[in-house]
DNA sequence: CTATGGACCTTTGCATACAATTGTGGTGAG
DNA sequence: CTCACCACAATTGTATGCAAAGGTCCATAG
């Protein structure tokens, strides 16, 4: 897309995504444009979508950052366990070699990282991420693509696994190793099975810590 | 929101679930501006925002109406078969008694109009749109009041009642009617078996048809 | 006759200026 | 002392102008 716009769009959601931006916390566009060095313009374009992606709220005029309640949560992962292992069904019967690889090399890195003393967990939740991405894009499916963004961009999910503790991240690298070798088998029963387990244990975790 | 901004998003969103604007149909910014007498600012938020509810897709730097595939038509079915059941279960559980009420008065329409020796279609659809608008309220879910219009502001759903012949408008009634009797129980179980059905008979006169 | 290059034209991207709206703080009356 | 109202300040909404990027079409060479 646009340059400024494009990069007034990631400025202010990686802001969210990693607390930056506290939710509550108004959005005013003078200040982000004189952070991204452009006009408000394209700042207010970046607004729209997002709060188009409801990661941004608006009070008349005001745009604040979104405060998520735990009810709100609860639908969020009651709509994963209906949609992530339909995702990885879809995956199953669609997904490329190149794909397969890209899914594989994720879990090495994240396999990695955890083999260290000190494992740094911003690099495992970027391989996560990477994984259910490419796992999304593998489906080929705009509505899908539309659809779970839109439950997994909450300023806490994508953080959720901070909560984990060690067994926690071994069990859910293990859960994606499982799901590649579902995934080559090209068994979307095997696959859907798996991701409805490891949404369930994410949500366990979610709501228990 | 703001006035020129929000009757230029109502005005395109409206030509693309109408058919005025084409599916494939270049949007320009220029045309949309002066169709609303306003300037190309407000188009453009307007633009943007149905970018992300994609009804608009962007080829490098233009706008096209987005065109449907049958394949995301069926992931569409497949998302609604998931979520709908649940909406209509957290309605039995948090429905108010007014609510019911309205959802009654929407069938009787429905009911009057079926009745009728020609009966006007639109009238029906307003209020089948109205009785699944009301469910959808009823659960007070942000999350859902998020996703499910993405999965129903699709151009060709809301018009697919008019595929129904009159056995199929009667079926749909009764379902609806069930539904009414499934809440006033309080009943999610019952309620969502029975919107279960309902999506799935939709999908089959969706694709039969 | 086809293919390639380039000028031009269409459309969008961005910045700036000004208008309008909303929040806020202070002042005066009760 | 409190409440209401008015004025001003802070932000957002809209318009316009210009820049840049893509697409188109014609001319010319092979």
């Amino acid at each position: 897309m646009s340059k400024a716009g494009e990069r007034a769009y990631n400025a202010i959601r990686d802001q969210i995504l990693d607390g930056t931006l506290a939710p509550g916390s108004q959005v005013r566009e003078e200040d982000i444009a004189h952070a991204c060095a452009t006009s408000r313009t394209p700042v207010r374009e970046a607004i729209r979508r997002l709060e188009g992606e409801k990661l941004i709220e608006r009070d008349r005029q005001r745009s604040y950052v979104r405060v998520w309640s735990e009810a709100a949560m609860r639908d969020v992962f009651a709509l994963r366990l209906m949609v992530e292992p339909y995702v990885a069904g879809q995956a199953a019967r669609l997904i490329q070699p190149e794909s397969v690889d890209v899914l594989r090399r994720a879990n090495d890195i994240y396999r990695r990282e955890l083999a260290m003393a000190r494992p740094d967990i911003s690099v495992i939740v970027t391989q996560n991420n990477l994984f259910h991405e490419t796992l999304l894009d593998a489906t080929g499916s705009d509505v899908l693509q539309m659809i779970l963004p839109r439950l997994i961009a909450v300023p806490i999910v994508p953080l959720s696994l901070r909560r984990y503790d060690r067994p926690q991240l071994e069990k859910a690298l293990e859960e994606h190793d499982e799901l590649v070798m579902a995934l080559e088998a090209r068994d979307p029963e095997w696959a859907s099975m798996i991701m409805t387990g490891h949404i369930h244990r994410a949500r366990r975790v979610f709501f228990e810590t």
